[in-house]
DNA sequence: GCGAACTTAACGAACGTTCGCATGGGATGG
DNA sequence: CCATCCCATGCGAACGTTCGTTAAGTTCGC
């Protein structure tokens, strides 16, 4: 705070009220719900009172929305930047998207199971804009897909239901994933980059596990 | 319950109060959450008073934890008729309690759904219930997979992570499955059967789809 | 007349949100 | 240099509404 006192103009990355207020709501949203968790409640945790938490934020349907959609821009941007430092291959292309669903998942694993698991609970118009921006993730996927199958470098019959499959089985790993758990979200990321490539029938000779 | 006759005090045409009360709330949980849907919308959309409604049910609570706790146990008991229904071969055993699983999720879409998301909003004890009820059908995928892979049938080297995908890819079938859609119930279950052995490294050899 | 089904009306608590006010450091003007 | 204003920050109290739940009474087939 003292330090930053120029740059005031601006309110930019610096963790301020705000940011301490998204980080509460977020968890409370996660343990109770959205309809769950009371403003009463996240003041009380952040520490201030309870109308001072609307300085940050004009509603709590605000604070929902602003942390549906930043996690899932920033998921779309991961995918977007993994899949094209992957090169022209499908397979690779596969392996980088997967991996990096997995690792977003697992390092903003609070905000990407609110992102998955709330959206009924977001206005009409919000939900119109998440809903759009969740589109464009399955794009991504779809695309490399339809690839991979155009070049025959993958080989089964469903390419929807593939699709469908690989996104929810690495959705779900916010759902479970414990950071105290046995595996290193890079583990992790790398056995689902394998379990995707399996499911499309790509890689059925080994693939070199460059670790 | 055939002879009704004694039950006709209304001329509504209803099978049963408490039964319709409960479709009535699955639906409304299943829009709103279930802290967003209140004992006045529950009874309203039900035709009947808000007091109405607690003749029935002594809780909106409990109303949530008979809607969970049915639909979990009716799961378990359709994969232990469908594993031993499948005889001893691992594969065969997988199939089936894929099929099972994800035949349950699209025809009882709507419980499977509030099955899987509303765990946080049950009380503590409920909650363990239903987690207790939970872990037994993770068991059964465990026990098949473990079975294949002791056998040799199954190749995969992470038999934990590859049971939680198959089982998160089926769980998530109640999350997009839609009645009017292209494809039916049957055709998705043959389909993730088919992704699930992939998945376990079963089946590299063409499987006879007899259909 | 008994009990199940169902009503109206209300209870106290909690909800999201707003109001009026206090503070205190940085910019502004004389 | 000091008085001034600004405004982000923060508070306690209250707004009107809705919440889950209950009490007391009514209807009606048996």
């Amino acid at each position: 705070m003292g330090a930053s006192a120029a740059l005031k103009s601006r309110p930019s990355a610096e963790p301020d009220g705000a940011e301490a207020m998204l980080r509460v709501a977020l968890s409370l949203f996660l343990e109770q719900g959205y309809h769950g968790a009371s403003m009463r409640d996240i003041a009380q945790r952040a520490g201030v009172s309870v109308s001072a938490a609307y300085h940050y934020f004009p509603s709590k349907a605000d604070m929902l929305r602003t942390i549906m959609v930043r996690v899932t821009e920033d998921l779309i941007a991961d995918l977007e930047a993994a899949r094209d430092g992957a090169g022209p291959d499908p397979a690779a292309r596969l392996a980088a998207i997967v991996r990096a669903h997995v690792l977003l998942h697992t390092r903003r694993q609070d905000e990407s199971f609110i992102g998955n698991s709330e959206l009924r609970s977001l206005s009409l118009v919000d939900r119109r804009k998440v809903v759009a921006l969740r589109d464009r993730v399955g794009q991504v996927f779809k695309d490399v897909v339809a690839e991979g199958c155009r070049r025959r470098v993958f080989s089964q019959p469903y390419a929807a239901e593939t699709v469908r499959a690989i996104l929810t089985m690495c959705t779900a790993v916010a759902g479970w994933y414990r950071a105290n758990g046995p595996d290193r979200p890079e583990t992790i990321a790398e056995r689902y980059a394998e379990l995707a490539l399996r499911l499309v029938g790509a890689g059925r000779g080994e693939e070199g596990h460059t670790r």
